[in-house]
RNA sequence: CGGGGCGUGGCGCAGCCUGGUAGCGCACCUGCUUUGGGAGCAGGGUGUCGGAGGUUCAAAUCCUCUCGCCCCGACCA
């Protein structure tokens, strides 16, 4: 892509109403607008990355053998009656009236659908255990959205519901989610540490909180050094296996967000407590028979007998993750894209459009990036060199190719990785081959 | 919803207290010069001062109402 055929609206300052510097540099970068309160419109650069945190967590979910389907965003009010949260959820509930003055909501949730198609189909406990999942926009009316994407009013979400016919199977799923998300985060270059969280009023210990540390994060959160040191994506993971041991490693080591902190356990760590803040990216929990029960999903047992079926559900928070991804991971001057999120894997910089041995290798480096597969964004635009340095480091692409007059003329570029701020100046086959790496 | 703040050109802001018909920086357009970290000079365009009423000879400025946005609190992926 040529930066002067792109749309990437980049300001020099900080938007006024942008309090945290994730959402200061999405809006600085060009990747989101503001539509409303708590509402955003994503730009193309926005966009991009939306998409490809979005294709990670498919892929994870896929691996994990969840189903994706697609449940849509408008909502009966009557199958929330059923459950009884249609008077429960409150104001957060974005509740419509179509023209027949019949009584509809923005779902913020799909506990309700799920189980209605569910019970609509599943009739024997033979096609059981069932994993399903969609990745949709969701609405909750929150009093007063912030913090750009990660906490806004409408919010693309990931959620995924399982169906058992006993505990033990709903277990097992849990499980499987519990691993799929560790290495849907590790992917996104995250460190998500699994944290108990409060089962409400299920009770029980199968209720996680997935939290990413970073320094601006919204909450207080401790947990055992060791969590944060693990390798996650080393060992491929065997979803038939029983997962169990692996769920247990995570969850032997102490680890609590502030409201389920026991200080005197985490005093016991000694130097190995680690204090600091999080960020919840996502939460899994199992509430048994809580949907299935006064919406009546049963399937018939072994003995023929009508059994209810156990359930969970499992949430990403997927717009929220861009926020959190740079909270994460920026710097002084911009974005710090992990490569597997980053939405072009290259920038290359023109320093001289017009001077022909700078044309001549971009051309010939844009031209085998792309031919290699490689996504590359080219700023080709006549700007000045602090002008392209400046939005590159913003926007924050791993790697960046510099071209100018200087080493042009003897064929070098620059290749820049964008995190670590290394410089050098490199032959175009070496440059290449760097980048490939 | 309670408490506080802010709405002035695309962005960031001054002007408001003490009414006199709108300004600064950046951005944008034209020309020349510049050209490896957000250039210089010259010229140019840009606003229903959030909206509606009111007071006044005169309102961005004072008064009333209203809408939007932001911050603190309760809520939340």
């Amino acid at each position: 892509m040529r930066l002067s055929q792109f749309f990437m609206p980049t300001l020099r300052e900080d938007p006024s109403e942008a309090q945290i510097v994730s959402h200061k540099m999405m809006m600085r970068a060009g990747m989101v607008r503001q539509a409303s309160a708590g509402i955003y419109s994503w730009l193309p650069l926005g966009l991009r990355v939306l998409r490809r945190v979005e294709t990670i967590v498919r892929e994870e979910q896929d691996a994990a053998g969840c189903l994706e389907l697609l449940m849509p965003t408008i909502q009966s009010a009557d199958l929330w009656r059923e459950s009884g949260r249609y008077d429960d959820y409150g104001k957060e509930m974005l509740r419509i009236r179509d023209r027949h003055d019949r009584e509809m909501l923005f779902g913020p949730t799909n506990e309700e659908l799920i189980t209605d198609i569910f019970r609509a189909y599943v009739r024997s406990y033979r096609d059981l255990p069932k994993l399903l999942y969609h990745i949709q926009w969701k609405f909750r009316d929150e009093i007063r959205p912030r913090f750009g994407v990660m906490r806004g009013r409408e919010f693309l979400m990931k959620d995924s519901y399982s169906f058992d016919l006993d505990f033990e199977g709903a277990k097992r799923a849990y499980n499987k989610m519990f691993v799929a998300y560790l290495r849907t985060f590790a992917r996104m270059g995250l460190k998500a540490i699994p944290m108990r969280a409060d089962p409400g009023v299920i009770g029980g210990d199968m209720s996680h909180e997935f939290i990413i540390l970073a320094s601006t994060g919204e909450s207080q959160v401790y947990c055992d050094r060791a969590l944060t040191e693990r390798d996650v994506l080393g060992t491929a993971v065997d979803y038939g296996a029983d997962l169990q041991t692996e769920v247990d490693r995570w969850t032997t080591p102490y680890a609590a967000t502030d409201e389920m902190h026991d200080a005197a356990k985490a005093a016991a760590l000694g130097d190995r407590l680690v204090e600091a803040r999080g960020i919840e990216v996502g939460h899994i929990f199992y509430f048994g028979t809580k949907y299935s029960k006064p919406m009546n999903a049963t399937v018939a047992g072994p003995n023929g007998e009508p059994v209810l079926v156990e359930m969970g559900s499992y949430g990403i928070g997927v717009s929220r993750l861009l926020g959190a991804i740079i909270e994460a991971s920026h710097d002084e001057a911009g974005i710090v894209w992990p490569d597997s999120v980053a939405p072009f894997a290259v920038g290359l910089v023109n320093l001289k459009p017009g001077d022909g041995a700078c044309d001549r290798l971009c051309d010939d480096v844009y031209a085998r990036l792309r031919k290699a597969g490689t996504e590359v964004l080219y700023d080709d635009r006549s700007e000045r060199a602090g002008v392209k340095f400046a939005d590159m480091d913003l926007i924050g692409l791993p790697w960046q190719v510099i071209v100018g007059p200087r080493g042009a003329k003897g064929g070098q570029v620059e290749v820049k990785r964008r995190a670590s701020g290394a410089r050098d100046e490199l032959g175009v086959d070496a440059a290449l081959a760097r980048i490939a790496r």
